[in-house]
DNA sequence: CTGAAAGCGCTAACAG
DNA sequence: CTGTTAGCGCTTTCAG
C-alpha cells in the first residue's frame, strides 16, 4: 500500500508552495498559464488524487448525495435511483443509497449515517411507518437539505416531488368507461396507505361524475403481492354477479389476477377487464399485456434531482412538484 | 444552518480536555466510567455528531464501502446490491453504488470518485466493455481491496464470487433431455459475452454425454432483450423441422418467445419446453410459468461481503467462491 | 501572481 | 486515568 501523493509532495517536487497547487488544481484565477500547466502535468504523472476528506472537512460538505429508500429492489426504486444516480455523476456527485426496509428505526440510523458523512443533500421516499420526521428535522438543521419523492410526508409542502394519485384513479376508471365497463370493481390494497387512498378517491369520483352508482362490494382490501391478487381473483369468480372490470392498486396484484384468469379460460378483456399501477415491467411480458398507469419515472428522478440542487445553490423550492401518470394501454383493458 | 457541536464543545462545557471526551466516545478503555457517563450524556443533549471527514482524514479510510455495477436496474443488481446494503448495515458501513452504464470510461471515473472518498473497500461487477483494469489496480495500490462478483475478470483468480456457468448449462440440459426432449435449440445471446459462451459450452457438454449430436442450426445468437425472443420464435417456428425445446440465455428473451408461443397458440411445453436463465420474476407471474436457473444471489452477496471484510481486515482470499444455480421448475418445461 | 500561517475535527503518541 | 502536542491534507485568509 502506497502512500497518496499529497499536494505538499507536487508542491515539493516543483519547488513552489502547496498552496499555489492547489489553487492551481481549482482553476483559481490567480495562477501563472505555466505554473499551472507544470502542476496539471506533474499531478498527473505523480498519480495525485484529492482526498475527500481533508477538502471536506474544511467545506463541511461533500460531493455526495444521499438516496433514501424503503427498498432498493422494486422496480420503480431501481429505476428512479438509476436516473438519479446518472444525473449525480454527470454533475460530479457520488450517491450514498440507503434502504429502510420499511423499518422506522433504520431509516433513522441511515439518516445519522448520512449527517455523519457530510451529504451535501438527501433525496427520500419515506417508509411506511415513518409519523416522526425528527431525523429528517436533523439532516435540516444541520444544513442538508432534504426532497422527498413518491412517499413524502403529509406535512411537506413544497420539497417534493409527488404523482396525482387521485388524477390516475380517475383516469383508469374513466378509461374503462369509455370501454363500456359499468361494473368495475376496485381492489385498494392496504387501507390508510396514502398512494392507495387517493387512487381510490379517484375512482369513486370518477363512477360518481358518470353518474355510476357504487356498489358496496365494489371495493376490495388486502395485501399487494402476486399472491393476493390470485385470492382477489378467485373470490371474484365466486360471485354470482361477476364484475366486468378491475382496477388494482398496484401490477403485482394484477398479475397475479391476470394469470389466475388465464387459467380459468377467462378471456380477458372480454369478460373481465384489467388495469394495473405502476408499470412493472412483466406487465409488458405477459399474454395479454396488462394495461397499467406509469409514473413518469425519469420526470420525478430528474425534478428531485433539480429541488435538490436548487436547495443546494440556496434557492428555496416554493411550489412543489405534482406529474401526472401516464395511461399504458396494452391488451387486457 | 446551525454550527455541528464538536468534541472539542463538550470538552468546554464539561471542563475536560477534549481528548478524554474522543476517548469516551469511543470506549477507549483508560476512562473514568463517571467521566464516561457524563461525555455520553453531554453528547446526546448537545446533538454531538462525529464527523466523518475528521476522523477519516486521520484514519485515511472510511465507514463506506463501494459498489460498482453496469446497471442497478436488472433484478438481479438490485436484489444483489439489497443485499449487500442490510449486510453492510449491520455492520455500520454505508454504501456508495455507481453505474458503468456498461461504459468504461465511467467505470473508470466511478473508481476515482470512490478513491477520492476513501472508500474501505469495493465491491464489484465489471462492464462488457472493460478489457483494462488499470482503475481497480489504482485503487488496489491505495491500500482499497477490491472483490468481484458475477461479472469478474478473466485475470482475477481469487478476489472473486463467481457462477459455475458452465454446470448450469448442463444442469438446463440435462432436464430437457429427462423431460424425453431430444430437439434441443440452445439461444446463445451476444457471442464473447464470457457467462453466455460456459452456458453455452455446458450445453454442448451436456448433449454429447447422451449422445445427441449438435444439429448446426442449434444454436443461435442475437441480442438479449425480450423483443430479441419474439424474432427468435419467429424463426423458429418458422422451420419445418421444429425443434421440441428451446434453451434461452436471459429470462427477458425466454419470455418474448414465451409470450409469442401464447399468441401462437403453441402449447408449451408440449409442443415448445422453454427454459431461461436468471429467475426474471416476471417468470412467476406469466401463464405458464416460466421454468429458469436462478442465481443464489443472498449468497452471492453474502460471500462477496464476507471477502471483502476479510480483505478489510488484512485477510487474503486464497480460493475464488464459485456457486452453482439452482433450476426453478414451474411450467414451461 | 505567490507565499506564510492558521485551522477545519479528530486521534495517536507521549508525558504526566 | 487525563492532558499536551502534533498532524492528517486541504483551503482560506492575509501579506507580500
Amino acid at each position: 500500500m502506497k502512500k497518496n501523493t499529497t499536494i505538499k509532495d507536487i508542491a515539493k517536487a516543483l519547488d513552489i508552495h502547496h498552496t499555489t497547487v492547489s489553487r492551481a488544481l481549482r482553476g483559481h484565477p490567480y495562477v501563472n498559464e505555466d505554473t499551472k500547466k507544470l502542476v496539471l502535468e506533474t499531478a498527473e504523472k505523480m498519480k495525485y488524487f484529492p482526498n475527500a476528506f481533508a477538502s471536506g472537512l474544511r467545506s463541511n460538505t461533500s460531493k455526495i448525495i444521499g438516496i433514501m429508500v424503503p427498498d432498493i429492489r422494486p422496480h420503480f426504486f431501481s429505476q428512479t435511483i438509476s436516473c438519479i444516480t446518472n444525473l449525480a455523476f454527470k454533475r460530479g456527485y457520488t450517491v450514498m443509497i440507503c434502504q429502510s426496509n420499511e423499518d422506522y428505526e433504520v431509516e433513522k440510523q441511515n439518516a445519522l449515517a448520512l449527517l455523519k458523512n457530510r451529504v451535501a443533500g438527501v433525496i427520500a421516499s419515506i417508509s411506511y411507518k415513518t409519523k416522526k420526521l425528527d431525523h429528517f428535522e436533523t439532516l435540516e438543521k444541520h444544513g442538508i437539505p432534504v426532497v422527498y419523492f413518491d412517499r413524502v410526508p403529509q406535512s411537506e409542502i413544497n420539497n417534493c416531488v409527488k404523482i396525482d394519485n387521485f388524477n390516475a384513479g380517475m383516469l383508469a376508471t374513466d378509461f374503462l368507461i369509455s370501454k363500456g365497463k359499468k361494473n368495475i370493481v376496485f381492489y385498494a390494497g392496504l387501507p390508510n396507505v396514502n398512494v392507495f387512498a387517493q387512487r381510490l378517491s379517484g375512482f369513486k369520483n370518477a363512477l360518481d361524475k358518470n353518474g355510476i352508482t357504487l356498489e358496496e362490494d365494489h371495493i376490495l382490501f388486502g395485501g399487494i403481492e402476486n399472491k393476493d391478487g390470485i385470492k382477489v381473483a378467485e373470490k371474484i369468480l365466486g360471485r354470482k354477479n361477476r364484475p366486468d372490470a378491475i382496477i388494482c392498486i398496484v401490477d403485482a396484484v394484477a398479475l397475479g389476477i391476470l394469470n389466475t384468469m388465464a387459467k380459468s379460460k377467462i378471456k380477458v378483456p372480454e369478460e373481465i377487464a384489467i388495469v394495473g399501477f405502476d408499470n412493472d415491467p412483466a406487465g409488458a411480458l405477459v399474454y395479454p399485456g396488462l394495461t397499467t398507469l406509469a409514473q413518469p419515472m425519469e420526470e420525478i428522478a430528474g425534478q428531485s434531482f433539480n429541488f435538490l440542487c436548487k436547495r443546494i445553490a440556496g434557492e428555496e423550492i416554493v411550489k412543489p412538484s405534482v406529474l401526472n401518470m401516464e395511461l399504458i394501454i396494452r391488451e387486457s383493458a
